[in-house]
DNA sequence: CCGGCGTATCGACAAGCATCGAAGCAAGGA
DNA sequence: TCCTTGCTTCGATGCTTGTCGATACGCCGG
C-alpha cells in the first residue's frame, strides 16, 4: 500500500516487478514454486472471483468500492469472502476510505503472470 | 487431436489462436466467459498439475511420455488423474504410441492466456 | 496365447471450499 | 446518543476434489 494515486489501469504497469517464479517453460518447476503459482491460479479459479477481479481491473482508475461490484449473483458475505481470498493471494489490495472499502488490483500481479508464461515478447 | 507432429515448443506458437475470452481488463467478464476462464485456472491451481504441465512444456520437443514425468511424489493413479484433468481443460493433448502415452501442451493455450491478460505488447 | 509392463478407471475416504444467514464492527448523519 | 448503512467475521452445511489401493485395459515379446 505505497501508492494511493492510480492514474490508469494498474495492470501491466510495474515493468520489471516479477516477485514469483521462473517461466513455466524454462524447466521443471520446483515444488516450492509450484506451490506459489498454484496459490495464484487457485485464487482465480472461481467464476465469482474472476468476475470480481475483472470488475475491479476494468473499473475507472483500476479500483472499485465493494458496493460497485457486489452484484455477481451471490450474497454479500460471499462477496466479502471472495475478496478476502483474492487479497490473501496478493492479487488485490484494499483500503478503507470513510464508509466504503476500495479494492485495487495489485500492480505487479499480472506482470508476474506474464513472466510465468514466458511472454518476453 | 488433429496434429501429431510437434517440432518445437508448442507454447507461444499459434499466433492468433485465441479460443477463449476477451482480455480481463477490457470490461466486466460475462458469467459464461468467467466460467470458461475459471476452468482453465482451476486446472492449473494444483501444485502437482503445475509440475506435470511444466515438465511437459519444458521437455525436449514439447512432449513427454507419462513415464518421464510421473515422479512428482504421488501415486501413479493420481498422476493419471491429474493428466486427465489437464486434458479435459484443454491444456494438454495425448497420443498413444505403442506401449507409451505421450502428452503435449495444447498449442493455443498459453497464447489464449496471454490474450486474457491483455498482453498485446 | 500368455505373461509383463505402462496407463487408465473405479470406489472409497478425508480434506477443502463455496455458500448462506446471523451477528459483529466501523463510520456517518439525525 | 441512537439509528442506518457498508462491510467483515462466524458457524454450519453440502458439494467438490485430491489421494490411495485394487482392478481393468492396451500393447508387445516370447
Amino acid at each position: 500500500m505505497s501508492k494511493s494515486e492510480v492514474v490508469e489501469l494498474p495492470v501491466l504497469q510495474g515493468g520489471d516487478a516479477v516477485p514469483c517464479c521462473p517461466p513455466i517453460t524454462a524447466g521443471e518447476l520446483s515444488p516450492a514454486d509450484a506451490e506459489k503459482m498454484a496459490g495464484m491460479f487457485k485464487a482465480l479459479s472461481d467464476p465469482v472471483r474472476l468476475r470480481l477481479f475483472s470488475k475491479i481491473a476494468s473499473h475507472p482508475g483500476g479500483e472499485a468500492c465493494v458496493c460497485d461490484i457486489a452484484d455477481v449473483g451471490v450474497s454479500q458475505p460471499t462477496v466479502s469472502h471472495h475478496l478476502k481470498k483474492l487479497r490473501e493471494a496478493g492479487l488485490l489490495t484494499s483500503e478503507r476510505r470513510g464508509t466504503w472499502v476500495y479494492y485495487q488490483v495489485a500492480p505487479s500481479v499480472v506482470a508476474a503472470m506474464a513472466a510465468l508464461l514466458d511472454l518476453r515478447g
